[in-house]
DNA sequence: CCGGATCCTCTGCGATACTG
DNA sequence: CAGTATCGCAGAGGATCCGG
């Protein structure tokens, strides 16, 4: 394992803690997208540090983007998935699949009505 | 997001540093399987408290197996993937072929004779 | 020798409080 | 509302040691 591999730059970015529920929360949004505030409502658990620190890096790693809307007051902040993040939400969506198939099955996630990860 | 939701434990488990890295060893060994020094070998970086927990862990998870060869001397430990982490590669494979489309392309894991990570 | 366990250090995460 | 600042602790890195 080298560690230019592209597997393992990707893992080693994707398997820092809350980056997955984070991009989650963002498809679940309209529009792919969401607000600060919501995402620290929805992820009631993620410190406000780290969810800052992770949207940073998404920026940065060109997964989302954010658009700041300062004719409202108070100033908005939206963050939303780019095409990349988007297509990313397959491999997510493989990973429940085969959660559900290998794991101990939450009855939540399988219904087709889902609210919780909504794939 | 529900702590129960089945996408947030899995992720909160492969997302733990070094899984996808060491997942991916094992896939590229004989019969999806290595021995601990291979292992170290192969992972030069990785420290051996952290690559026996993560064995424990994925022991635990059901992702691996861990047989000891004792008629041999030394006695050798085979850890090799179940058919549930076998399985997983396939995620981690849809992972690879989303990062060479969106990221900055390894040219040798592009490569179809690709060492590093095989897939 | 092989497969770890142990000790120590240091980065990263969690919790709470505070600011532009 | 959208973040920083500060502090404490758990987990990761590095080196060394140990039992079979």
């Amino acid at each position: 394992m080298n560690k230019d591999c592209t597997v393992y730059k990707t893992a080693d970015f994707i398997g820092k803690k809350w980056t997955i529920p984070l991009l989650l929360e963002l498809y679940k949004g309209e529009d792919h997208s969401k607000r600060y505030s919501e995402l620290k409502r929805d992820l009631p658990k993620i410190t406000p540090k780290i969810l800052s620190t992770r949207l940073k890096e998404l920026v940065k790693e060109g997964m989302i983007s954010k658009k700041v809307n300062s004719t409202t007051f108070p100033p908005r902040c939206d963050y939303s998935l780019t095409k990349s993040g988007k297509e990313f939400i397959s491999v997510i969506q493989g990973m429940k699949t085969w959660s559900l198939k290998w794991k101990d099955p939450n009855k939540i996630c399988k219904s087709t009505k889902c609210f919780e990860c909504r794939l």
